[in-house]
Formats: C-alpha cells, sequence, structure tokens
DNA sequence: TTGTACGCGTTATCAC
DNA sequence: GTGATAACGCGTACAA
C-alpha cells in the first residue's frame, strides 16, 4: 500500500540502540536525557529522516488538536472573513481546523457534525444557525457559536445594540427629520435583534419620529434591487420633503439602495443619509463610499478560539471541571463615517 | 483524561458474542455475515450507542481521507469561492480538508505542509503562489495546483488566453479606436499571463490600434485609486477624442475606473467601455454592472479534486502507478456583457 | 461464514 | 536516566 515505509521510533530505536521509549521521551521530555544523547538522537533523525506521524500520537493520547468549523457558506463576505481569522489562530494555539460548509441545511449539518465526532475533534466552532444550541450542548463537547442563537452553548458576539445605537445616533447627530431602519424580520433569539432594539432605543430616547421596515430582500441582486427600489418609492411618496436618515441591515443593501439612489438622481440627493452594516470591501467600494457599522471580525474570531480552547483544556485536568454557566463574550463594534453621512463636509 | 470511555468493537463483540473481526466487516463487508447476524450487530450498536472512531481507523489502514489545502488568503473573493466549492466536493468524494491559510509567506507554507504531512493527508491542493512546483513536487504527494506556476505538478486553470480572447473580441466588437489592457507586471510562467496574451493576439490579428499599460495597483482601496487615477489622466491627455475600449485586471480595479468616472462625469461616458474580469460580486453590484469574463470555479473545483482523487487512489493499486506526464487540464471561462459595453441597448 | 493473532506508530506505566 | 511492556481502536492475513 505505502509508497515507502515511514522512519518510525523503532528504527530510530535500532540505529540508535536506545529504546522506543527514550526516543519518545526525546521529543516529550528532552530534558529526561542527557545533552548528548540528545545529540545522538537528534543526529539520527537527520541521517534517518524521519517525520513525525500525528496520527499514531492521537491515537495513543487522544489529543487530535483539531477543532471543527461550519459555517453556512463562503459567499458571504462575513463569513468568509470570519473562517480567514480563525484559520489565522494556528499561530497562537496550534489547532487545525476541520472545516465543512453547511449550506443552511440542518440535516446536513448533523451529518458533518458526526463525521467531526468520528475525527475526535476536541471542540467546535458553529456559524451555522439550523441546530439549535439546545441540540449543540447535548454533544457534550465544548463549543462556542459565533453571531446565532445561543441560549444553551457559549458564544462571541457583536454587540449589535451598540452597533445600532452607533449608526442611529450618527443619523440623528445630523437632524434628519425622519429616521427609517430597513431590515429583515427579525428573532430577538438572535444576536442581530440587538441592532433592531438599539435603533428604536434611542429613537425613543431621543424622542425622534422614526419607522422600522421589515421586509425580507432575498438573496440575490435582482430580487435586493426590486424590494428596495419598492421602499424607495414609498419613502419618496410618505416623506417627500423630509431629510431622512437610513439605517440599512447590511452594506450590500445599502449599496443597492445607493445605487439606485445614483441611478435616479445621478447624486446621492442631499436629504438622504444611508447607514450600513458591517465595514465589508462594498461600503468602501461603492461610488459613494458608505457608513457604516464595523464588527472586530479578527477580535471575534479571535475570542471564539481562545474561549474554545479554556474549555477544551479544562477537560484535560483530572478533576474534570468545575463547569460554570455558558459564557458569552460580547466585542463591541465601531462606527465609520463616509460620504454617505459625511457630504461635502 | 477521557470523559466517558468510548464504546469499541471489543465492547460489541463481548456484547454480541462475536469476535471483533466480525464487528469490523459489518463495517466493511457486511456481505460477509449473514442477514441474521447483521441485525443482532446493528442492535448491538444502538443499544451499546457506538460512534466510529475514525482515528484508530486510520492507524489500521493508512487511509485518512484527507486533503490539505493552502490558499493565500480568504479576503479575496475568488479564494474563498474557490475554497467554498472545493469544500462541497465532500459531498461527492468523502475528503475531509484541513485549510491554511498562507498570506503568501514561504516559509509559512512550508511549516503548513509540513504539518499536514504529519497528519496524513493523502493529497495536497495548493492556490498559493509562493513555492515553487519543482519543491511541490519532491513531496511526492499527489498535487493539483489551480491557477498558479504548475510545471512540475499537476494542475488546473482558467483558460486565460481564451478569456482575454474574448474581453478583447467584445471591445473590438464595438469598434474602438483604441484598446487598452491594464495589468500588473505578470510573469509568462502563471496562467494569467494568458490575459495578456489574448489580449495582443486578438489586436494584432484584427489589426487594432492597441496598447497595454503595466503597473502595480497596490492592494488596498486608495493605492488603486491613485494609480487609476494617473491612467486615466494618461488616458484623457493621450486619447481625448477616441473611443475607448479597456480591458481591466479584475473587477475590482474595473470597479475603482468605473467609480473615477462616475466622480468625473457623473455618468459613463459614451466614449468608454469596460470589461472587468472575474465576474466577481462587484461586479453585478457596482453603479454601472460591469461586463466581465466569469471562471467556472466551481468546474474548476471540482476537476481540481477528481484529478486529486484519482491520483490518490492509484497510489492505492498493487502496481503503484504509470505515473504518466502532469496533467493540466484548462477551463473555458464565459463572458458576460452588461451595461458597461452594450449602453442603452 | 467466523475467529486468531498481529500490526499500525505513538504514549503511559511501571520497573530498574 | 533508561527500558520493557501494555495500551489506543481498528484492519487484515491466515486459519478453521
Amino acid at each position: 500500500m505505502k509508497q515507502k515505509k515511514n522512519v518510525t521510533f523503532n528504527d530510530i530505536a535500532k540505529y540508535t540502540g536506545f529504546s522506543k521509549t527514550t526516543i519518545s521521551r526525546y521529543f516529550n521530555n528532552p530534558d529526561s536525557l542527557t545533552l548528548e544523547n540528545q545529540e545522538i538522537i537528534s543526529k539520527a533523525l537527520v541521517d534517518l529522516d524521519y517525520k513525525e506521524n500525528k496520527v499514531a500520537k492521537i491515537l495513543a493520547n487522544g489529543q487530535t488538536e483539531f477543532i471543527g468549523v461550519i459555517v453556512p457558506n463562503l459567499h458571504n463576505h462575513y463569513y468568509s472573513e470570519m473562517l480567514n481569522q480563525i484559520l489565522q489562530t494556528y499561530e497562537q494555539f496550534g489547532y487545525k481546523f476541520l472545516v465543512f460548509v453547511g449550506n443552511e441545511h440542518a440535516d446536513t449539518e448533523r451529518k458533518y457534525i458526526e463525521e467531526l465526532m468520528s475525527y475526535k475533534i476536541e471542540g467546535l466552532i458553529i456559524l451555522s444557525f439550523t441546530i439549535p444550541s439546545r441540540e449543540l450542548a447535548d454533544l457534550h463537547l465544548p463549543i462556542v457559536t459565533i453571531e446565532r442563537e445561543d441560549k444553551y452553548v457559549c458564544s462571541v458576539n457583536t454587540d449589535n445594540y451598540m452597533g445600532g445605537v452607533q449608526a442611529t445616533s450618527l443619523l440623528a447627530s445630523h437632524n434628519c427629520d425622519i429616521l427609517i431602519h430597513i431590515n429583515t424580520p427579525t428573532s430577538p433569539e438572535i444576536p442581530a435583534y440587538g441592532r433592531i432594539a438599539g435603533f428604536e432605543d434611542v429613537c425613543r430616547e431621543k424622542n425622534l419620529r422614526h419607522k422600522v421596515i421589515y421586509r425580507d430582500l432575498g438573496s440575490t441582486y435582482d430580487s435586493m434591487k426590486k424590494s428596495l427600489s419598492e421602499i424607495l418609492d414609498e419613502l419618496e411618496k410618505d416623506y417627500p420633503t423630509e431629510k431622512k436618515g437610513l439605517f440599512i441591515s447590511s452594506d450590500t443593501h445599502a449599496n443597492v439602495f445607493l445605487n439606485l439612489l445614483i441611478q435616479r438622481y445621478g447624486t446621492l440627493p442631499r436629504d438622504y443619509y444611508l447607514v450600513g452594516f458591517d465595514d465589508s470591501p462594498i461600503s468602501t467600494e461603492a461610488v459613494i463610499p458608505i457608513s457604516t457599522v464595523g464588527q472586530h471580525i479578527d477580535q471575534i474570531a479571535f475570542e471564539a478560539v481562545s474561549l474554545l480552547v479554556e474549555q477544551m483544556n479544562e477537560r484535560k485536568k483530572r478533576r474534570p471541571a468545575p463547569l460554570e454557566k455558558t459564557v458569552h463574550k460580547v466585542i463591541t463594534p465601531y462606527l465609520i463615517r463616509r460620504e454617505t453621512t459625511e457630504k461635502d463636509s
């Protein structure tokens, strides 16, 4: 089967005259060998061109150093960038990632989780949202979710409420006559709901005229364009003269809305103020750079892996764990003022 | 160490009265058991809640079903979408992917490859371009590269030459007075060079006035904007009245150029025709949808994994392999006509 | 059709 | 400081 048989501890042992045990110790506890013997083994490794075999190591000590990851997709910039940052943590923690794309299909994701379990992953990071956290908790495996329903498991989320507050306050500071938030219908169970709550709270607190427009914009560019075009018509009709401050649920949507305005008026009319969400590339690359609220994706990824590593380490102790309550970390977002709010200022 | 000891073949064997071997056969060659006994074992699996352990399986038969993947980054839509499609092939081939982000640092990538080897990956897909294919070939492992220098290894690439021809022909069909191709300095060794060759060949063949502008546009939006703004100035100066057909190396760059024009003129001037490359989201989301050449990322990913699987299967045969020459598959791109060329038609 | 015995390459537990 | 020996959980000749 195998091309060339790999060099093993046995080969090194024979070559050097030591036992397998000593070779093992050279790697795991070198100080217990004399410097002399370390040298001998070190040389043998080179002579024989030894390559380590982590599979054997895993079977022997049970530590795979694997973390499973399930993302809904990688089209969405948020997910691909999050995966990017998660993978980067290899440098700090040394864990390897087995990645699956769930495509928002619960049973597929369950199958993936089973496969991951068979590879003895030590922990799991979940970005997909089809499987309830209740069910995830039953896996009895260290788990961290990111930006999804997280009642029964540990999680790291953006402070969406604060994001909503920041965006709304920015619009308010420009003295808009009417503040409008456009979003898809959102369950209060998921973190993104905070954006809506933040918007409403600021408006109420400051006693501002406002409105939330809930509408499913679809996932294709055309459906988004169609829905937003309708919304634009409504706004033009309902608030023809008012200075309108729009907080739109994502930069992608904000960009479509902006393009509609440009196509209609050749420029961004003075009575429109726009803020998006995510600080995704499109917010920079749009004809007119879009003000937005950014999530610290790098921090979130790092905190998620940290939180997971903590749990995994706890598991390895002899007295397994005090298993405290589920931890929910929250990362504060940042506001970026760009031209859709700071016009020719 | 371990929470609860896992149920093993031994446990099932004791429970059912069979031997471990029979249990193993139940999974790998069930037909060799009587239906009756299959039932008994099947029931035992449920009773004991058996979960398979692939790590042990690997150590025993050497087949990890792991494929290593190294991408330069995941910011770039092309890479994240390619990874997306690669991961999807799990459904057809069952291979799991260990993914690393190389960040274009050769030594880091070498370290990652070593780590991957220690996990006994069966094959490797390389999208990063820092390590020469000569060196990759020396790993003596099934390898497929995608869209990079591939002299000594198998690869799957887009037919960049054809892409260049398509883009250029489109511009030519609009009777542009001058055709211009903007690109970064590109080595003839990498597939993307074909775009330049295709452009030049079409222009020469049709005897068209043309020019290739080589310029490093940097990687930030601002540097791109700055460089392209300079190029725009040059074009305005050199070809003030000519109908200009621009083939730009990527949609991202084409979008920046488009935005510059819009900012300058409020609309896309009638004497500018633009074609980008990649069919990335920005080409659709731009103020004016950009004509572009699309790569069949799904096909490329599928062919890459297929090609790899072929090599891996060959390795498992008793007479290892006729090891033919390296295979280079080529996928034809598609042209999308959008508003930057098909104006009000 | 089923079982025995050994191997896969490492770590862990004792001894010495 | 070092070495036997037994796990780890499964696959596979070979035998019956």
